[in-house]
RNA sequence: GCUAGCGUGGCUCAAUGGCAGAGCACAUCACUCGUAAUGAUGGGGUUGUGGGUUCGAUUCCCACCGCUAGCUCCA
């Protein structure tokens, strides 16, 4: 890189050392409007900064305001930013005579052999590694936004301290501010809860918090994009079960999920016995394995299971279809040979790859590792984890590790995909399971007439269907494929004239397996192009007197353009291959 | 669950310590029209729920429910 890119927003290293040095002067700007406030942290992150403060008043958008202009203020007096170090003692007591008492708990918590560094500009010095930027003056102070404000947990742990985290967002261009700004203003249009609402996809009510209702169009694509997940699964070899959705507490005890995942399961008492409402499918898979015995020619053996399962998140968690209460999971059981564990993990991977690309989705990978509540020993959790991590490398594929984020039984591989907002959700998981086969004791017969236990892997690739339909929404802006468009064509009569000739036209799409709605409203046609454009359905027919006469359609796309006027086989030809091209790869 | 904010017809949003309004949607009537909104008329609200303050509360206070942002958690 020439030594001219190293100082241009484009290089990742240069934006977070710009916006490092941002929360630097909030957190001055912050400390010159209100002394008492004491700091905690304020890293760079992905899109901006942020600074967790401690003030004995809550912010509001009038204090952020207040905020920026001193930010600016700070900017314009070109304060240089000095770096110093200090030996242990010191450290404290410098921290302890500003009486940044979060500061003294961070320099206690330093490893021995760590430098204590800090950065001071004008009047205000900060414990920090750095790096920063050498002047304040190098940050252009009419292209901050402090974007919000919210509740922070003192070093992420809900049982400390709550704090105030406020955000910002600076650019080196007013211009690229405005850009941004508008960027995240044009991108809550395609928020998946107002597409939701606007194209009758579903919808939540008070009644039911986090369970959500699937309106008529709703469930058309639910059952589309689920006939098309059957065929993608067929293709792989996997075979459908579908398991109760409620067990005896015994079942759950066997599993672990009644020790470790009790205070999200709701639960009940049926005849003096305690059930509960499945929050995953396993035991019932297990339960379906261990029915009858299996031979090692049948490994692996994929078995999936659409499953509606029940989870107790936390009110403040709940989020459209993002995170729910109860979703279905696209689920699947994989019980194998440990020799068949990177074979079958890269063939889920690539089922993984030929979806997502389906959708024109793109992901990020994390390999979750042992949590502190797990089941299993050290040994087997480190040595399933290298074996997911040797399976992905082996593709060529890149990952980052999320310590201590594992399933209770198992290391996992989750698939992050992005929302109109660019906030990532976890939609599939590959889980390496050594433990539920044990605790199931399931057995296959292998060629040495043998008992073996087998492993197995729990995976999901859409993830929820729910929150799967979220994505896309958002991906598509409301605007889907014509193959999964609830409604694929909507028929235009011009005038009442053309109201049966249009019904014809209709009945004989919907004959042919297409999904097909008419407008026999008394409306100008104009008014029915906008608000079938409106409700984004692919292609709208209108037919008038001429088109009567001539035994046409005049075919217009939601993208706005005119088709022209063809013969109902022709357009039935047209949508057939287009929809065709699309469900089967 | 935590912190802050919010809750007004089906939807989007006004307004106010003193008769709760608009646009869209809906209904009726007229118009029969060729590629992004025809006009007129009409119906529809215990202002999230329950308390309190007040002559009077949708507005102020309290509690609860829900929503939003983030934290935490997670598909």
């Amino acid at each position: 890189m020439s030594e001219e890119n190293l100082y241009t927003f484009e290089n990742p290293e240069y934006r977070a050392t710009y916006w490092h040095t941002c929360s630097h002067v909030m957190a001055q700007a912050v400390k010159r409007l209100w002394p008492e406030v004491k700091l905690a942290i304020g890293p760079s992150i992905d899109e901006g900064w942020y600074y967790d403060m401690d003030a004995p008043f809550a912010f509001t958008p009038e204090h952020l305001e207040q905020i920026e202009s001193e930010m600016r203020k700070i900017c314009k007096e070109k304060l240089k930013l000095e770096r110093f170090e200090l030996p242990r003692p010191e450290a404290l007591k410098l921290m302890e005579e500003k009486g940044e008492s979060f500061k003294v708990e961070l320099i206690h918590d330093l490893p021995e052999d760590e430098v204590i560094s800090f950065y001071k500009q004008g009047e205000f010095t900060d414990l920090c590694a750095g790096p920063h930027l050498d002047s304040t003056g190098r940050i252009k102070g009419n292209a901050i936004k402090l974007t919000a404000c919210n509740a922070a947990y003192w070093r992420g742990d809900s049982s400390r301290q709550t704090l105030q985290r406020i955000y910002g967002m600076a650019f080196p261009k007013k211009d690229e501010l405005d850009e941004y700004l508008a960027k995240i203003e044009e991108a809550k249009k395609r928020d998946h809860r107002r597409l939701g609402k606007e194209l009758g996809l579903f919808m939540l009510r008070d009644e039911g918090p986090g369970f959500p209702f699937f309106l008529p169009k709703g469930m058309v694509l639910k059952n589309t994009l689920l006939d098309y997940w059957r065929k993608v699964h067929k293709k792989y070899g996997y075979v459908e079960i579908s398991t109760p959705i409620m067990l005896n507490r015994q079942l759950w005890e066997r599993s672990g999920h009644w020790d470790h995942y009790k205070n999200n399961m709701y639960t009940t008492v049926i005849d003096d016995v305690d059930f509960a409402v499945k929050p995953m499918n396993c035991p019932g898979g297990m339960l379906v394995y261990a029915s009858e015995p299996h031979s090692y020619r049948e490994l692996p053996l994929r078995v999936g299971e659409i499953g509606l399962v029940h989870r107790h998140e936390l009110s403040g968690a709940l989020h459209g279809l993002f995170r729910v209460r109860c979703f279905n999971q696209d689920d699947a059981h994989v019980f194998m040979t440990r020799e068949q564990m990177q074979d079958v993990i890269q063939e889920t991977v690539r089922l993984f790859d030929e979806v997502y690309s389906t959708f024109g989705l793109s992901y990020t990978i994390e390999l979750s590792t042992m949590p502190e509540d797990h089941i299993g020993t050290v040994e087997e959790w480190e040595k399933n984890q290298d074996i997911l991590k040797a399976a992905i490398t082996d593709m060529g594929k890149d990952f980052v590790i999320n310590e201590g984020d594992g399933a209770f039984y198992g290391p996992k591989l989750d698939f992050h995909l992005a929302d109109s907002l660019g906030r990532t959700w976890q939609c599939g998981t590959i889980q390496l399971d050594s433990q539920l086969p044990e605790r199931f004791q399931l057995e296959y017969t292998g060629e040495d007439g043998e008992k073996h236990r087998p492993v197995m892997i729990h995976r999901v690739v859409l993830g929820s269907i729910e929150r799967f339909i979220g994505v896309i929404t958002e991906h598509f802006a409301g605007a889907f494929p014509a193959w999964l468009a609830p409604v694929q064509v909507k028929v235009l009569p011009v005038t009442d004239r053309a109201g049966e000739y249009a019904e014809k036209i209709s009945a004989r799409l919907d004959e042919q397996g297409f999904r097909v709605e008419v407008d026999g409203r008394n409306e100008k046609i104009g008014k029915k192009i906008r608000e079938a454009t409106l409700e984004k359905i692919p292609y709208m027919l209108v037919v008038g007197d001429r088109d009567m006469e001539n035994g046409t359609v005049s075919v217009r796309h939601r993208s706005g353009e005119d088709l022209g006027a063809m013969t109902l086989d022709q357009f039935a030809a047209l949508l057939g291959d287009e929809v065709k091209e699309m469900i089967i790869k």
